[in-house]
DNA sequence: GCCGTTTTCGGCCCGACTGTTTTCAGTCG
């Protein structure tokens, strides 16, 4: 059975292939949307196929022709329209859409008239010149594309969202010394709090575009200029990442910032509602026919479609519509409600501050209790713990807590769920533990059953608290390993124990939408920094970012709470 | 390809900017 992730992609590569032969563009949107809520769905399709109760049909967006084709991906790993497709256009042709400026009309002329498949041939027809002298291409193109074909070979990994907060605060001080800025801020995926972006998008709230965008030109870091015309203006920065300016007034302000905060997919709805009214929405504001209603803010906008104002973490027209009409909006969770952090390291294994200093630095971010959670001894290259010098960690943690105030240290530990299955510290000395997080660090390729019944096996085990980092992925670099996240949630929900959302910027496991997910299922979700030093502590509002995205409130979060109200919660 | 308080056809968000054109198509977000 193919994962969701699988078939979205598939729906994704037939938009793709659909697009490049020409097809209706609202067939496309069709396909588009289709693997979007495919990707977004809080259970499998498996899981949904397996249910006598429910069709596919009953998904907004998934009509007949989508519902059979994700039922014969899903239950047969393959789709016989692809395939034909495939037939008639080469699978590497696809590669010349990431091209900036080469969209599927452009990159069709160049496969039909020079039978350009790849990159490569491309890069060569360039070089021959032969670009040029295609009808709707000249001299400017072909260079354009010449140097966007070196683009999408370094530049196409979209960027930590932590990494992109440092470049935005850069920009944004630097634009505050231009006196015409009303109002400023960073919206795009960035706003949304998306966990990786792919370019910044800066809307400004001045009445001298030029001023402010000469002041923007100034910005040191800035390699090239691609765009600069009455109100907007694109570059791209040394490190490759593309930067958006727009600059409108303050009428148009509330609706610039909606429509540039996105998601797309979110603008589209909200402009077929306003459709729906009678009334128009564009970057200038709502309009009756020619007269602005609205457009000031963006609580002005959502109040001329009758919503309530949607925080931008929820704007992936998921299922934050519904919510909002019905006054069922959640109030997320915010970094204030946070009150401990639940998995962390010392230099008893592989962190790189002591017991004292984590300790110390934890009191100093305000936090009520810390669990020490060191790696268990099958980690052998952190310097993993044995029961012994566990037990040695734990008596030394009881004698710092008689001494201290204000804060609450908890005998922790990440224990190792073992290849073979099984934990790897005895039963009888995890029952002394306050808090146990188990997690996966070997045997990541082993095939889903097998990783599944590992994890189910420590979510059974009574003394086990959490489940941490449930996918094992590292943002760009490694694949979640292959889990039935379903069993795990209702594995979760009837032993009661919680699912981590490891805030770890390259982690962020769960995910936004098995954060959702596991919500759906009744399980709570434990936010935890997993520091391996002091600094490791601050990561956590990049988690909180993660949960906000998923919908989750304060309940739905397990270390808003007390540590008493915690203890009954995984029934210690 | 999807959808319905304009229901089974005919619409589907909207505008800036570029490069190629002499009024607009393509791309992007």
């Amino acid at each position: 059975m193919l994962s969701n992730a699988e078939i979205a992609a598939v729906l994704d590569q037939v938009a793709d292939l659909l697009e490049f032969e020409g097809a209706n563009v609202f067939r496309v949107r069709a396909y588009r949307n289709g693997s979007r809520t495919v990707q977004d769905l809080p259970e499998s399709v498996g899981a949904i196929l397996a249910d006598e109760d429910r069709q596919l049909t009953d998904i907004a967006g998934i009509g007949k022709d989508l519902a059979e084709k994700i039922e014969t991906l899903a239950t047969t790993a393959a789709l016989p329209f692809l395939d034909e497709l495939l037939e008639r256009i080469p699978e590497s042709v696809l590669a010349l859409l990431r091209i900036p400026g080469l969209g599927p009309k452009k990159a069709a002329v160049l496969y039909r008239e020079l039978n350009i498949e790849n990159l490569d041939q491309l890069r060569a027809a360039c070089e021959a010149g032969q670009i040029r002298e295609l009808k709707g291409f000249a001299a400017k193109t072909e260079q354009t594309i010449l140097d966007g074909i070196e683009l999408a070979a370094t530049a196409d990994e979209r960027i930590y969202w932590c990494h992109a907060e440092v470049i935005a605060d850069a920009i944004l001080s630097h634009l505050d010394e231009c006196s015409a800025i009303r109002r400023r801020e960073v919206t795009g995926s960035f706003r949304r709090g998306r966990e990786t972006v792919g370019d910044l998008d800066i809307l400004v709230d001045s009445d001298d575009a030029e001023a402010v965008m000469d002041r923007f030109d100034e910005f040191p870091g800035i390699a090239s200029q691609t765009g600069r015309g009455d109100t907007k203006m694109s570059v791209r920065l040394d490190s490759g990442l593309q930067v958006d300016l727009r600059v409108v007034n303050a009428e148009a302000y509330g609706t610039a910032l909606c429509y540039f905060t996105g998601s797309q997919a979110h603008n589209i709805e909200i402009r077929s509602r306003a459709k729906q009214r009678g009334l128009k929405i564009n970057e200038y504001g709502v309009f009756w026919g020619e007269e602005y209603v609205a457009g000031k803010t963006e609580e002005d906008v959502y109040a001329a479609l009758e919503l309530p104002w949607i925080p931008p973490q929820l704007r992936e027209s998921r299922r934050e519509f519904e919510w909002a009409e019905t006054g069922q909006l959640p109030q997320l969770v915010e970094l204030a409600d946070i009150r401990g952090d639940l998995h962390m390291h010392t230099t008893a294994t592989d962190g790189k501050n002591s017991l004292e200093e984590m300790i110390a630095a934890a009191r100093k971010r305000k936090l009520k209790y810390i669990a020490i959670t060191d790696h268990s001894q099958r980690v052998t290259m952190a310097g993993g713990l044995d029961e012994s010098r566990l037990l040695a960690q734990w008596a030394e943690i009881d004698r710092l807590n008689d001494s201290l105030s204000g804060i609450q240290v908890l005998k922790g530990i990440e224990c190792d769920i073992l290849e073979k299955g099984g934990l790897d510290i005895e039963d009888d000395v995890l029952a002394q533990a306050d808090w146990v997080v188990c997690s996966i660090h070997y045997g990541q390729n082993q095939p889903r059953e097998q990783i599944t019944r590992r994890i189910l096996g420590a979510i059974e085990n009574p003394h086990v608290s959490a489940i941490a980092h449930p996918t094992g992925r590292l943002i760009n670099r490694r694949k979640p390993y292959d889990v039935d996240l379903d069993a795990v949630y209702q594995a979760a929900q009837e032993h009661g124990k919680l699912l981590e959302l490891n805030a770890n910027p390259a982690r962020l496991d769960l995910d936004d939408v098995a954060c959702a997910a596991a919500k759906a299922h009744g399980v709570k979700i434990v936010i935890s920094t997993d520091a391996h030093k002091i600094e490791g502590l601050d990561v956590m509002r990049y988690g909180i970012l993660q949960a906000q995205r998923g919908g989750l409130t304060k309940d739905d979060v397990a270390n808003t709470r007390t540590w008493p109200q915690m203890k009954k919660l995984i029934g210690k």
